[in-house]
DNA sequence: TATCTTTGCATCGTGAACGATATAAATTAT
DNA sequence: ATAATTTATATCGTTCACGATGCAAAGATA
């Protein structure tokens, strides 16, 4: 056996459940406003600056549009933003909030202190967390 | 703009990407053995112990049937495992190891060493790495 | 024994991720 | 200006993740 290869001893396996979990919880928050866990990022980055490219929200994402493109033509059956034929680059794709998306913001803005309540609320220090926030930095920057 | 919704504010987002990086890492380093990073974390629940249920396997890694009993049926197809009917509880389908199975735990035992490597091997502190994995665990066990 | 409930697994449908490939517009090179 | 290359999106196929539902075996209750 070898110990290397125990699932107790791999960062990245409680990385992954993380996320999972994380994203699970999100879900009866964001099952209201009509959003699955990624759709919400991508609200996120639009309520913060409206009218992006789809390589704007890709890079801001770190998705590529084979990803984002599915995802932004459900949103926009859903009525979340339209997506135009960019004017000066014909090759763009301009991604622009309606109104129901903007609306949203309002409904959406407690949740992420509800979600940092749900968690480390109690069971976690804020040096705890700054120090994990900064951990997983270092992680992306040293792999991207 | 409601300052909590941005992006950059946000544990989970970064969790998410890094989770998504990692699996990118993964993939030339298990694309050679033909798995993919969730078929990797069964084999390494399989290879510390042989002949696992269904349910055992989901428990060890949080996932539910329905992810486990197809991911599982394309590793039968490869011939990594065998899926048998349980003998004493006519419900359980009892999970085993082929040889072609076993035999790829020798190809696997250097990735996690090369994962490392590849990132906090260099950027990163033993201690940091330690707070980071109590963090998570904090979080999973909080969320769980 | 007959019925009710729980348990273990399978199936289905939808929404991501992502490698690979395609396509048209824009840019560069010849 | 024509051809070659790059860039911005889109499409396709496969694998996961997961809520919802189905079903048969096992266990509990009447």
């Amino acid at each position: 056996m070898h110990e290397q290869l125990k699932l107790s001893n791999q960062l990245c396996f409680r990385l992954y459940t993380v996320t999972r979990l994380i994203t699970q919880a999100y879900r009866p928050l964001l099952d209201p406003l009509g959003l699955t866990y990624p759709q919400y990022l991508v609200m996120m980055v639009l309520w913060e600056q409206d009218n992006q490219t789809v390589g704007d929200i890709g890079r801001r994402l770190m998705l590529d549009t084979n990803t984002l493109t599915p995802m932004l033509q459900r949103m926009e059956r859903e009525g979340l933003l339209v997506r135009t034929h960019g004017i000066s680059d014909g090759r763009q794709t301009l991604v622009s909030l309606t109104k129901k998306g903007i609306h949203l913001e309002e409904k959406a803005k407690d949740i992420p202190a509800c979600m940092s309540q749900n968690w480390h609320g109690d069971t976690m220090s804020n040096d705890q967390l700054n120090s994990m926030v900064n951990g997983i930095d270092t992680l992306i920057n040293g792999m991207r």
